[in-house]
DNA sequence: GTCTATAATTTGATAGAC
DNA sequence: GTCTATCAAATTATAGAC
């Protein structure tokens, strides 16, 4: 019953920590905080809220995997990628500490290729493109978007717009996030049959 | 003659730590760099380094505002200002470490009203985004962009996915962010007279 | 399983000689 | 103007008692 490394660690109590910790990184946001200061907030001390979390970056890595999961569960499994995206954005408006947490680590751990959040960072990313690209497509066969667009390429500029709107609305709350992906979103439907995917390379990346 | 906050310091030789620095951190990269690694590359020591910097992150904004000051100098004043920006993420995508501690600072600094760069990206932002909005406006003039899209909110989007797309490229440096940006743009020039623009609010946040 | 205590570093910043 | 030396503080991680 245990689970890849967490094995004897408690793994009820570990989730348990987790969406407390969520809570705090949630209400109090989060600027750089430390191991210590999240065990105070959870009511641990610093080496007692260590002995779940091989590190601190495990640590925080693992509370955004929760935020992950909380996301995933909450959305509709059937609705269609770009609203899910809409809605999770929507939600981040809501969760300043964890938008601030988000963003700090993705930088660290994608300019890192030793960090241990790098690899789940590549999958995640991986996988969200995977899916708006497949909604990008689905789009395209019904006609409602120019099939001459890299939907690949599409599907980068909306994950683009999700994360860079994130440093604009840290500076300005009033910025609305999901109203510009919106916008990408709209264009990309009212320019269909213009000859908008028109570029000269043809490759994806 | 003395400039504001750096009375006293010996402008040209700062001025001559900053062209070196740059290059370094072009070269050698930024992980989270302390201020004694690059003082180290400078050839200077640490306190010798901090004579000419009231503080790291003084130090790192400074790096930044001679970037964006080399960059306006390598760019045609006279250019569309979307050409202009093509032009400078294109050259980011030759400054690895550039890019790395802009994403990570920005990230710092507009997280962090107290920390000592946050103004100066307030102003940045700012800056860029009026003028990315004017150059929107001059198309929707001439006919090019519809006018119901939002020109304030389309330049919000060139920046975020300006911003954003550093993250998928330090994932993986094959990526083209200059091509993202530009589908956007040719989705706005696509989709003119197509309604694109049409949405529940007016305002531009 | 949780805590106390502490190790082992590291870092930014300052004081003061030269 | 630059360096050496040092400070003071903070942090993660671990060892070991209970």
């Amino acid at each position: 019953m245990t689970r890849r490394g967490s094995y004897a660690k408690g793994i009820a109590k570990r989730e348990e920590i987790l969406a407390t910790a969520l809570e705090v990184v949630d209400r109090a946001g989060f600027r750089g905080a430390s191991v210590r200061e999240l065990a105070d907030a959870v009511g641990l001390s610093q080496a007692g809220l260590l002995h779940y979390f091989d590190s601190k970056e495990e640590l925080f890595t693992a509370i955004l995997r929760k935020r992950d999961e909380v996301d995933t569960s909450r959305t509709d499994p059937g609705a269609d990628m770009v609203e899910t995206l809409l809605d999770v954005v929507r939600h981040n408006a809501e969760t300043p500490g964890l938008v601030q947490l988000f963003a700090s680590t993705s930088v660290a751990a994608t300019s890192d290729v030793g960090h241990p959040a790098h690899d789940w960072f590549v999958d995640r990313y991986a996988n969200v493109l995977a899916h708006l690209a497949g909604a990008v497509r689905a789009r395209q066969d019904a006609g409602e978007i120019d099939p001459a667009v890299d939907a690949d390429r599409l599907a980068r500029v909306l994950v683009a717009v999700s994360d860079g709107m994130q440093v604009q609305w840290m500076l300005d709350p009033e910025v609305d996030m999901a109203a510009s992906i919106e916008l990408v979103w709209r264009l990309a439907l009212a320019a269909v049959g213009s000859g908008a995917g028109a570029t000269g390379a043809s490759g994806t990346a």
